[in-house]
DNA sequence: CTCAGTGCAAACTATTTGCAGATTT
DNA sequence: AAATCTGCAAATAGTTTGCACTGAG
């Protein structure tokens, strides 16, 4: 129910709002950067402006539907907010991002944040390296 | 012995060189910004451009002299290569910084990299929230 | 009809580059 | 002296903002 999801942010049900969800939520990429949104929308004859995709992202992630990453490299890429909590890795030839979760590392996180008086609110953690073959 | 570094990696010891290296190996402060090494040396009656400081940091990190990071925010920062490797916890409040190791982790990376037939380079785990008290 | 949202162009921030003069070896 | 290095200013890349017009409710 994207468009609900939209209202329910307390922002208004536009096209680029509405494209821009429906592209993260039914391509088969699930990480994109602004740029690749901007050009995806264009290809798909919506137009739209790149401070339009900009600002659209950041209302996403303070409102939660999306998430954003600062992988290495320049650009930051944004996905769907699943709700099921995930780190990455990257393949840094093809660029390509695959997703895992571990409850062991979770779990020894907590404990070290624990140890250090540190009251954990997020983190972030990224595989760097090539998929083999 | 930081000129020796200097001169190993094919670089002229200069001035900049040798003030920036001698600020990360000095300081109580582990990780600085481009810009923090900037005015620090600034502060120290040490003339340098802000385009040397980028340059010269550029070249460090490919010497293997220091690191770079990309914790999240705008701008990067670096730190001594010491040949110990760690993690980091971020206090989004006050930005401080503060270093850890776990083996269970770096163990449970490397089985789930080989699990994903993943060849590990390298990662970066980050923990964000803040210290108590 | 009203106010939030949009596209455009200009502004900004972090970083990089071209170049002529300065330094290291 | 030769080659690298530097500071400056201009360029770049990603992202943000001001503004007048457009569109959602």
């Amino acid at each position: 129910m994207d468009k609900n999801d939209i209202k329910q942010a307390g922002l208004k049900v536009t096209r680029p709002r509405v494209e821009i969800l429906k592209l993260l939520e039914t391509s088969d990429k699930q990480h994109f950067s602004a740029e690749e949104i901007y050009h995806e929308l264009l290809k798909n004859n919506i137009k739209v402006g790149i401070a339009t995709v900009y600002r659209v992202l950041t209302q996403f992630v303070s409102a939660g539907l999306i998430i954003k990453h600062n992988f290495e490299g320049d650009q930051c890429v944004f996905e769907l907010d699943r709700g099921e909590h995930h780190d990455h890795m990257v393949d840094m030839k093809t660029g390509k991002i695959v997703e895992f979760h571990d409850e062991i590392i979770e779990q020894r996180q907590k404990e070290i944040a624990e140890q250090y008086g540190f009251e954990l609110m997020e983190h972030s953690l990224t595989l760097y390296g090539e998929f083999k073959q």
